[in-house]
DNA sequence: AAAATACCATACGCTACCGTATGGAAAGAA
DNA sequence: TTCTTTCCATACGGTAGCGTATGGTATTTT
């Protein structure tokens, strides 16, 4: 009897632990990297579980892509939620994005970013994180006395900053990365 | 005779045409959209001459790296060779990898940095790009009267941006763009 | 002109992977 | 306990695409 082996040691799996796995292997290969066959093996199940859950792999994007987006927005909200100084706080956001744990993070921002020319799920996923995102770095740069139109060039930059400087080769250590920071935040 | 058919009509093709066609396919759909068999399809041959000049498509990808990196070094030595203002010719940098033909370029650029983590060809060629950009971005904010350390972290921060701005979401006008790189220059 | 070189077309074998259909088993509800 | 729902395993069919081998032809060299 094959099909209890699983069944009888492992709890059922759901959609969050598919969408999990599906995440990981998008940080670490790519959109083309989330294959339902290998991802299967590696929940110790069969691509049955997978097909009960989702229709097809773009059933699995939507889903990721939602996902993502709720998660981020509801993160720059628990980021910004606090009373502290708006500049400790922005340098806090760059050193969230920039370094720690997030190396897979931003290899999904960065994958799903780049899907926003073809598919406008992702585009819309991405419309909502920045909305929002652009929104908060704007006011906390308002409140250290920038004007309307300044903060959210500073905004815009600041982000463009945290994306693009993990692209960049070369010397990684902090005090590049630091002096970079101060240019935007002060 | 099926074989007299395209060679009547066209010039045989070279390495560079296969190359053309893989960087035009890794723009538009991203490095598992670098097939033989399309490519070969939209060239109006078949697979027989890739095989000829590319031993598999790992050689392609090797020869992408270099041709690419060649040509990013070349470009960014021909735009700084100017004598012009040093802030018109970091504007003028701006603008060029932000808009107009370079849609293309800069996906493919992306792409790029997408496989330095795991393949470390691509690291070395975009080693050698930053190492000239940064270097010779960095000497224009000298030319404009900062000190080294500062026109490392202005140069690190201005490419960061190019790479980060075309990321994000929403607006894209010019004026918000200019003001973000006023932020920069000044 | 003949020989050598460069280039290309085609056939072939293989496989990773997708999605579908069907039946089995576990878990939950009545 | 029985029935229903949820979840999963397996078999199957299909194919896009890779790389290899072989033969043909155009172009260049001698």
């Amino acid at each position: 009897m094959p099909q209890t082996s699983r069944a009888k040691k492992l709890p059922r799996l759901d959609k969050r632990a598919w969408i999990a796995a599906a995440f990981a292997e998008l940080a670490a290969h790519g959109w083309d990297g989330v294959r339902v066959e290998p991802m299967a093996a590696m929940l110790g199940v069969t691509k049955g579980s997978f097909y009960w859950h989702f229709a097809d792999r773009d059933a699995l994007f939507a889903a990721m892509f939602i996902r993502w987006a709720e998660g981020r927005v509801r993160a720059i909200r628990n980021e910004t939620v606090d009373d502290a100084d708006p500049r400790a706080l922005l340098y806090r956001l760059i050193d969230l994005y920039a370094r720690g744990p997030n190396t897979n993070g931003l290899a999904i921002e960065l994958a799903i970013r780049g899907l926003t020319r073809s598919d406008s799920r992702a585009a819309d996923a991405v419309a909502m994180v920045d909305g929002e995102r652009l929104a908060r770095v704007s006011a906390l740069f308002a409140k250290l006395g920038s004007k309307t139109s300044e903060s959210e060039a500073k905004a815009f930059l600041f982000y463009a900053f945290v994306f693009g400087q993990s692209l960049i080769a070369g010397r990684r250590d902090a005090s590049l990365r630091a002096a970079a920071s101060a240019l935007i935040v002060e």
